[in-house]
DNA sequence: CCTAAGATTCGAATAATATCGAAATATGCG
DNA sequence: CGCATATTTCGATATTATTCGAATCTTAGG
């Protein structure tokens, strides 16, 4: 499955913003279940409907995963895409060998 | 020194374009002394200005540096801040013991 | 000094993103 | 059902990014 340089870009402009790379770090310090977006607010400070747009746009790229309890919406890294994501800067960059 | 998230996320949104992404590819497997502008904008044929703009977005976020050799500018890649990106997306990871 | 080649900067139009309050939706519970 | 809580969607605005032709700047060479 070749992963697409679009793919990548998409995920790198979705960690490409303070508040998001703020709202992930916060995700993957959380308990491994989930963090409530309630609680992502609370922690970060931030509207609601701003928080929201973020998550949707982490979503979206394939960086976090949603899973519903109840009321509420846990949120979740997905540790194996950004590892991906990581992998696929470095196959581009050694692939010229020059680095490593 | 402390690695800052905005100083990070503003070189994740540098690469979170797919047109910049396709240049720092370019330049990682370009020759070793560096690539100049012009061959870039030869093989991904896009204008030299529109080139110019994104390899200026590229340099001021740390990712990769150009050296003048005569009428040419070479620009080459910053292994090193690739590296400490990637590191950076790790540490933030790996401390909530969850992925790693 | 003049010209040509390589590259950037200017300027201006268009498109995309970010923000946030208000309204709407979903869920659980009495 | 009706209400409360958690979260998203809508709508509207402000800001920023992208694009590219034309003009400018830089350097080398005659």
């Amino acid at each position: 499955m070749a992963r697409k340089l679009e793919d990548s870009a998409a995920q790198l402009a979705a960690l490409g913003h303070p508040v998001r790379l703020g709202i992930l770090r916060a995700v993957v310090k959380g308990p491994q279940e989930g963090t409530p977006a309630g609680d992502l607010q609370a922690r970060l400070d931030i509207p609601a409907s701003t928080l929201s747009h973020h998550l949707a746009t982490l979503s979206q790229a394939g960086l976090i995963t949603a899973e519903r309890q109840g009321t509420f919406l846990l949120y979740r890294a997905d540790f194996k895409a950004l590892r991906a994501l990581t992998d696929y800067i470095w196959e581009e960059c050694c692939q010229g060998g020059a680095c490593c």
